[in-house]
DNA sequence: TAAAAACAAAATATCGTACCAATCAAGCTG
DNA sequence: CAGCTTGATTGGTACGATATTTTGTTTTTA
């Protein structure tokens, strides 16, 4: 726990948000240090003098945050965390959500996104790493040759290649914004594993992708992005304007 | 007030998360359009079935994600939001502030965007929109001919290059992107104005970058471009390693 | 006797309700 | 039309009850 800790009582009005700020100046500023608990809810109230409702306002805040996370019973309380690139990912891929965007530019964002994440990727990447994420695509091949694939597995393969891709790029920007753009809009890739046909160039146009980078030939391994590309150009054209973003039907859900 | 809404009862243990997370799904499915109120907070209560608490919490949750906005008194209410980019970058921010992530990767990302979005402004910019981001270049130049410049006019001006550049790419994702970089991390580009040497080779960059784009020269551009991340490179290397990140202090603040 | 299992206790977050305060818009009143 | 009143809504406080997890103790068992 971490004593010695003063805040001021809470401004009446917006008491929450008060306490909310004031906690997270305090992490911030690392007066309170990551795995360290705050005081308990109990002790916080008598601290800022205000009710108890407005400190577990203040709680849920920071912990929509990903500044702490919460745990229950004896020795529970309150633990500063450090924020995850995958919680940071959360808040672009809102936005990016409500903004109904049309998917030439989201492909052709994503184009550009890809090809610097390779370049990067077998500049830096290390053996080990390129040759792991060349078994991750063996193993995506495997998947598709039985006959009913399961397709929630593709994806979320195919969207695991990707932020392992994003990073070996070394440059936690880009997995942020890979991770972004994969929470918000893998129903593109999705649209590419549907048809038997696409999802067999696509796998082994992975797998050629991977292969090209472990063998450190960044221009080739963009050439095969650049095929990736057009095979969801082309697939996406032949679906006409029915593949939209992602509605939210598919936010997870905490009770079933 | 948006009526007609159904949601299922809270889940006991939980409850809080399970609120946010069925009103963040009918916000984002979009059953409840921005500009539009949820019902109230006792209204809520009598739907999920559970404390006012609970909602409460829900409602800090989302309005913290920068879903919904609050406003207190006679229609007052919980009101539907576009999510703001500054809210993707405000968390891009506490990332990379946190993590404390190498300002190098800032700038490497930085470069990659404005390599692509320069090629894309060269090809789909009309000529009347690359001369109009020559005159304002040249209206820079003017400005650091003052023996005192305003330095803050000199980076808001810098800022907006930046984004008409951006919005010259022609998609809205670049733009996007480009606001949130310039929000939140816009200190390094301060850096660059602050020495009088730096500053007027970086106008000078500017005009000869604007001058290749009026001219349809990408390549040429992409070589200034260039020139432009080896001066900030230089002057950042020179200044050591005092320039992080914004620190979220200055996150706008609800209450004085 | 020592290890393991079962049980009780304490600390903590979680939930529900009731009540009052502050705020704001609209309507009423003089 | 200025000022007051009223109704609706969020904001804040207090208290009690419950669920959950850890911890310590006791009992059982090998």
């Amino acid at each position: 726990m971490a004593d010695t800790l003063h805040f001021l009582p809470a401004k009446m009005g917006r008491a929450g948000e008060d306490v909310a700020l004031q906690l997270e100046a305090a992490i911030i500023d690392e007066r309170i240090q990551p795995g360290q608990s705050l005081p308990s809810e109990r002790d916080l109230q008598a601290e800022f003098k205000t009710g108890r409702g407005v400190i577990r306002e203040a709680m849920r805040a920071l912990q929509q945050k990903g500044l702490i996370e919460i745990r229950k019973g004896a020795k529970g309380g309150a633990f500063v965390k450090q924020v995850e690139v995958a919680k940071a990912s959360e808040s672009l891929a809102l936005f990016l959500k409500q903004q109904d965007v049309d998917p030439d530019y989201l492909v052709e964002f994503r184009e550009s996104m890809d090809r610097t994440i390779t370049i990067l990727a077998v500049a830096r990447g290390d053996g080990k790493e390129k040759r792991k994420l060349e078994k991750e695509a063996l193993k995506l091949a495997a998947l598709i040759e039985e006959d009913v694939p399961d397709m929630e597995r593709l994806v979320e393969m195919d969207r695991n290649l990707n932020i392992r891709l994003a990073q070996m790029s070394g440059n936690p920007i880009f997995e942020w914004l890979m991770r972004a753009v994969q929470l918000g809009f893998s129903s593109h890739d999705h649209a590419l594993y549907e048809d038997p046909e696409y999802r067999r160039e696509t796998v082994a146009n992975w797998l050629e992708t991977t292969r090209q980078i472990t063998a450190d030939e960044p221009m080739k391994a963009l050439s095969s992005i650049g095929r990736h590309y057009i095979l969801l150009r082309n697939r996406l054209a032949e679906k006409g304007g029915d593949v939209s973003v992602e509605k939210a039907g598919d936010v997870p859900r905490a009770n079933g």
